[in-house]
DNA sequence: TCAAAAGTGTTCAGGGTACACCCATGG
DNA sequence: CCATGGGTGTACCCTGAACACTTTTGA
């Protein structure tokens, strides 16, 4: 590739991932402790830097995949900090990234291994750097998404209740909400199917068991 | 600063910005035409590169700074560009910025300097690299935001009649709105507050200049 | 038989939308 | 006196919120 600015300073680019799962049914993102200077010892989100021949985007879905095992995952660029001192070492930029996973479906085996633990959103201490900032912005994008787009169902097993679809929703948004308005609402989206399956774990009764439809999203909400 | 990631690849970060202006009641944005390779003559966006001792916000502020005279502006980011390929020169990680600007108060003189020109969103022909893509999630960004946010002022003169309000309103949602139903929606809003100023300029009646009063919003929109 | 979760309709209020006419004035 | 843009109120509908009881079944 030929040089055309040539004159121009150069900056290692980091990614950042806010990692969402719901770890018994509380919100919950993957932080690890550094292991290596600076801010060793600090819980702080998985991260890397991005690589020649690699776009942002790509080093962020490696980043997740080394981590979980996980690819083709809801995953959304959330903002990009360029702060000169944002990195007590030496001068970052960092592209933060927010994913949500099913934590059933994700290699513990890799998580371990690199000494990620699941931390419950309401015990996360203060974080290293100003990951703090990112955790913030990604939940506030989640939760505007959560309202507007099919996102719940990238954080639930693939055959789920509707209870268990409704303490999400009451987890992410904040706030509790009526059972019945909730089903009338569900039963009008057209991609939540019912399935002949039916859940016992939770109840003696069991629970009919439901699964998300994304192809029939176009078709219904986009015209 | 101590050097603790030394073995990281290091990139071009550059920043551009998607600066609208209201021209004669018509959305526009400032484009200019590239003088120098790669694309030269090509339209695109204004931009520039980041620098050492300056945040990538800082490099955005100073681009519009030097175009267009005015600081502390509405001004956000959007996303950041990070394709392998998206620069047709040399591989450049950009950030892109949204900027909206009342275009009674920039300095004509600076933009003229600059080779640029305000284009009306419904003629800007494809644009060089990515650009078409910055243009249209700036685009997104706005109209979101519009609803919920006091957006729209930063667009206007200091006093403005309902009927540019609307007018502006219109433009950037894309439709037509009811008159008495817009002005009901104003009247609700304490941050608008009536002048006893007259613009006689549009009519031979006169229409009344109101002006947004931003110190009010806390008190009644946050609580 | 009882505890524990699943499932099910109706009512009401407030917000948003649709809609048409008079006013003031300069030329 | 008339053309042009400025300004004003009401009726209706529909969406969103509040609300309580019955069902099922394993232990």
């Amino acid at each position: 590739m030929a040089i055309f600015y040539n004159q121009q300073n150069r900056f290692i680019v980091g990614v950042d991932c806010v990692i969402f799962g719901l770890c018994n049914g509380r919100l919950s993102i993957l932080l690890n402790q550094r292991k290596f200077e600076p801010e060793k010892g600090r819980w702080s989100l998985m991260g890397g830097f991005v690589r020649d021949n690699e776009s942002v985007d790509d080093a962020a879905k490696r980043v997740l995949f080394d981590l979980t095992g996980l690819e083709n995952l809801f995953m959304k660029q959330v903002h990009t900090f360029g702060d000169v001192d944002r990195d007590t070492g030496e001068r970052v930029i960092s592209v933060c990234y927010c994913a949500l996973i099913n934590v059933d479906e994700h290699d513990h085996r890799r998580v371990r291994s690199h000494d990620a633990t699941w931390i419950d959103m309401d015990d996360i201490a203060e974080l290293g750097f100003d990951h703090s900032e990112m955790v913030a912005s990604s939940l506030r994008m989640i939760k505007r998404r959560f309202v507007s787009e099919p996102v719940a169902f990238s954080l639930l097993p693939r055959f789920f209740t509707l209870t268990q679809l409704q303490q999400l929703y009451e987890v992410v948004i904040g706030e509790t909400m009526d059972k019945r308005n909730f089903r009338k609402r569900v039963a009008e989206n057209p991609c939540i199917q019912k399935t002949e399956l039916i859940d016992k774990t939770m109840s003696r009764r069991g629970a009919a068991l439901y699964r998300y439809n994304a192809s029939l999203f176009d078709r219904y909400f986009h015209l």
